[in-house]
DNA sequence: GCAGATTGATTGGCATGCCAATTAAAAGGA
DNA sequence: TCCTTTTAATTGGCATGCCAATCAATCTGC
């Protein structure tokens, strides 16, 4: 328990650093990879490829916006959509970027043996799926719909 | 990386299931735990137990304390300090409170083998050695204080 | 076709978390 | 002793994250 909240607690930490050397935050950095992995999207599915609640999404997509580095658009489609795109800006600024993948972090896997990394991940993926099918039940139990 | 997003996120989410079914969050909680476990001691302190920033810590305590679950009192020794203590409230509350130590995580845990789990605990543990050391460069790295 | 349900985005409210700056108190040094 | 530095707590500002409520647009059933 106390080594997630440090690990967790190292991640926001390397967020700072990256916002104060680089101008963005981690979240805003994973938004905008996002976007270029998966090319303009509505935010709803920025929300869910990056497993957040819309509402949160809303506000970083605003921020990056206010920078210049998103475009939200109309979906001719559908208006009830925004199509959120990287403008040239974007698309240069994340060719500078760090990776989103949290350097420390990734430089810590990095010197574990490839036996010990993929227990870990054999771990945190049994967790996860406990963890998830737990909290699926637990809403059925609280709110049925 | 994304295991350890998606196990943040089931935290904060129990958190928030706490909250709603108990009235106090995850940190909240913590705090009170920390206050039953080392007696009444500086906000300072306090935050170090947390592993937290005081600056966090100061709005923890506000809450808990317009719930009258903790008290602010001077320190005679040393009118800097804040001594922060449980009021009887907090003392009974604690006693009926889930453990901070987030169910959802310990119930994912438990299903796993012992072997299984310290080998996770190893592999989180030096995780955190690593995490933190490159934390120590970073910071003399930007600014050798 | 039209009323009612559903869906996508947004807003407002709140709790965590950080940092930088401030204030008050205590410690140290010349 | 007096002045400077350090330390403890707080405040204000900001970014994440959630939920509940709202608004507009779409979809469904009759």
């Amino acid at each position: 328990m106390n080594h997630l909240r440090r690990i967790v607690q190292a991640l926001e930490l390397y967020s700072k650093e990256v916002e104060a050397n680089f101008g963005l935050t981690g979240p805003q950095l994973w938004a905008l990879w996002e976007l270029g992995q998966g090319g303009p999207m509505a935010l709803k599915e920025l929300a869910a490829r990056m497993h957040l609640h819309p509402s949160t999404v809303v506000g970083v997509v605003d921020r990056l916006s206010a920078k210049n580095l998103v475009v939200r658009a109309e979906d001719p489609l559908d208006r009830r959509r925004v199509r959120v795109s990287l403008t040239a800006k974007g698309k240069t600024t994340l060719r500078k970027a760090p990776h989103p993948a949290q350097g420390r972090l990734v430089h810590g896997l990095r010197s574990m043996s490839s036996r010990q990394l993929s227990s870990l991940h054999r771990s945190l993926g049994r967790l996860v799926q406990i963890m998830e099918a737990d909290d699926l039940e637990a809403r059925f139990f609280f709110s049925p719909e």
